[in-house]
DNA sequence: GCCGTTTTCGGCCCGACTGTTTTCAGTCG
């Protein structure tokens, strides 16, 4: 079994949490989760690195120690440090630590004074009472640990950011109408356009900040308030998604902003920096001494620290500091820049709108041509096309173009890669058309390297075009397939064909990660829709926010060409 | 445990909120 970057982070998270729990120093704690994060970041594996030999210190947050202890894992699949810490603790405590208000000094206490070491032990010892025997513990910790616990218990996990904008719009929305709020912005990771996120941070500009306040926590879709204090709130919608509020004055808006957007491992990179210059950056603004030196707007705070702004998608700590201080921040793409959408469906297989209703939405969304994707007929759930069908529809959409202005429908097909790798029509059907998708949808369980050799085969042929949704995750549903995506992006750079950026929001596939592996090695990607009916492409900004977390530019998008350029582009793809 | 234009030691981001204190520790983001 290899062992992925995910894997090393486990076990790095799991010593940091064993050594919190035995008080170590704070920042030997801190030391593990920034390498964790930042392997779980990387657009690389580190295995591979190790193959070539590569030296790991030169990995931000990785040193000596580190570094030994990444080989030991690849080589061995265990962790010794990990294994003295397990044996140290022969209760493991760590679970209590994810639930919210408890921390080490607690957890110590409450194993101590009353044996507990679960969530569920804690929550009876809660309502039988018990907590209030030990010393800090009162009513009120003991009320909220019990909300806590039976959250923690539910495994709230992460939404998707299509369902996140659905409770953010309206909210912001509604403190907008405020008379006190000034701007009202939507910050964290919702900004970064993460395919998920955890909460949500909302900020807002104002000079009274307690009316916003109470007006936050007074809206109808709360269930809970976590907490109200002058400046910042914290509360649970009914849907069990945690919003806080941050309350600033215009002359830090800008520190205020850019600090909630964070990522934290981008903060605490931008607030180092700060240091080393003799200045303190916080949410209030830049400072040298007591003075105010920066902060109404995001600009100045990067430029007192000798930096362009740089777009809150990139703002992860993965080298995209070091791009700014060389000036050399990508340009990133934009939904403007889309002149075309390369995979939609129509009514003929699943979706919902007949050819000419989704050529007419596309041409009203913006776009200059739209290829009609349908499914293949080992696709039976999806009504897919057999190849007589498919022929019709070529007929049909000949037809429509000669009646369109505008728009220019392309002829495609979704087809289904079968489990030896071969596709699931006929040559001479595929030879007809513009462009041919190739997709999974069976058989996803196959070993790492039957899965992988599956897909390099069916690029090899000679209608291959593009690799629909290319891991076939679906966010918080099911994991991508096994799959070594290295060599299948090297492959589509030999092979010359192209990878697709799904931009439908359960899938988000390719990864942010993945597509900035393609970028560096110059594989265009399709930024599409998959659309099934006339509503769809308004997904295509979330594939756009996608890709320009994974760098992309204009021209690392294959359908930011012009419908002529990318027909010949499409063209280059037969062999 | 990492890191270095203050480089092999001595720092390490920083402030708000809560609850239980009685001046602050613990936790969070």
């Amino acid at each position: 079994m290899p062992i992925h970057n995910t894997d090393i982070a486990k076990t790095f998270e799991k010593i940091a949490d064993l050594l919190q729990l035995d008080n170590a120093n704070p920042f030997r704690v801190r030391a593990y989760r920034n390498a964790a994060r930042m392997l779980n970041g990387m657009n690389q594996e580190v295995s591979t690195l190790i193959n070539q030999k590569a030296d790991l210190t030169r990995l931000p947050t990785i040193g000596k120690d580190l570094a030994a202890k990444i080989e030991e894992i690849i080589h061995t699949g265990k962790c010794l440090a990990l294994e003295k810490l397990r044996q140290t603790h022969s209760t493991d405590l760590t679970e209590l630590l994810r639930i919210p208000g408890l921390g080490p000094k607690k957890v110590h206490a409450l194993y101590h004074d009353l044996d507990v070491h679960t969530p569920e032990q804690l929550l009876r010892a809660a309502k039988d009472s018990r907590l209030q025997t030990i010393h800090g513990f009162g009513d009120k910790t003991s009320q909220t640990l019990i909300k806590n616990i039976e959250s923690h218990l539910q495994k709230k996990r992460r939404i998707k950011l299509a369902v996140a904008a659905q409770y953010a719009e309206p909210y912001t929305a509604y403190l907008n109408k405020q008379a006190q709020a000034q701007e009202v912005v939507i910050a964290g990771s919702y900004r970064r356009c993460k395919d998920t996120v955890g909460d949500l941070d909302i900020l807002v500009c104002a000079n009274n900040s307690k009316p916003v306040v109470q007006a936050f926590v007074e809206y109808d879709e709360v269930a809970n308030v976590l907490s109200k204090g002058s400046q910042r709130s914290t509360v649970v919608l009914k849907n069990s998604l945690q919003v806080d509020l941050r309350v600033v004055t215009k002359k830090s808006m800008g520190a205020a902003l850019h600090y909630f957007t964070g990522s934290k491992a981008h903060n605490i990179a931008i607030r180092r920096r700060a240091q080393q210059q003799g200045l303190k950056v916080n949410e209030y603004g830049v400072f040298r001494g007591y003075t105010q030196i920066a902060g109404n707007t995001e600009e100045s705070v990067y430029k007192t620290v000798g930096l362009p702004w740089i777009p809150p998608e990139l703002r992860e700590n993965q080298g995209e500091i070091e791009a700014a201080e060389k000036n050399k921040l990508p340009n990133l793409v934009e939904l403007q820049n889309l002149q075309g959408d390369l995979h939609a469906h129509t009514k003929a297989t699943d979706g919902y709108n007949s050819l000419k209703e989704m050529a007419e939405a596309a041409k009203h969304y913006g776009l200059s041509y739209l290829a009609i994707t349908e499914h293949s007929k080992h696709l039976t759930v999806a009504h897919g096309l057999t190849a007589e069908r498919l022929l019709k529809q070529i007929d049909e959409i000949d037809k429509l173009n000669d009646t369109l202005d505008g728009i220019t429908v392309l002829k495609g097909i979704e087809v289904d890669i079968l489990e030896d790798g071969s596709l699931d029509l006929p040559d001479t059907v595929l030879a007809k058309l513009d462009l041919v998708i190739g997709a999974i949808h069976s058989n996803f369980k196959l070993s790492r390297d039957k899965q992988t050799r599956r897909i390099l085969s069916a690029m090899q042929h000679p209608y291959f075009s593009i690799l629909a949704h290319p891991t076939g995750r679906l966010l918080e549903q099911r994991d991508a397939y096994d799959v070594d995506m290295n060599r299948i992006i090297r492959e589509a750079k030999q092979r010359g064909c192209y990878l697709e950026l799904n931009a439908q929001p359960d899938r988000l596939d390719l990864s942010d990660v993945y597509c900035q592996m393609a970028k560096t090695e110059g594989v265009l990607i399709s930024v599409n829709s998959d659309s099934h009916n006339i509503n769809g492409f308004d997904n295509l900004k979330f594939g756009i926010g996608q890709a320009r977390r994974g760098w992309l530019e204009k021209s690392d998008v294959l359908n930011t060409r012009s419908f002529t350029q990318v027909q010949e582009l499409l063209r280059r793809t037969m062999v």
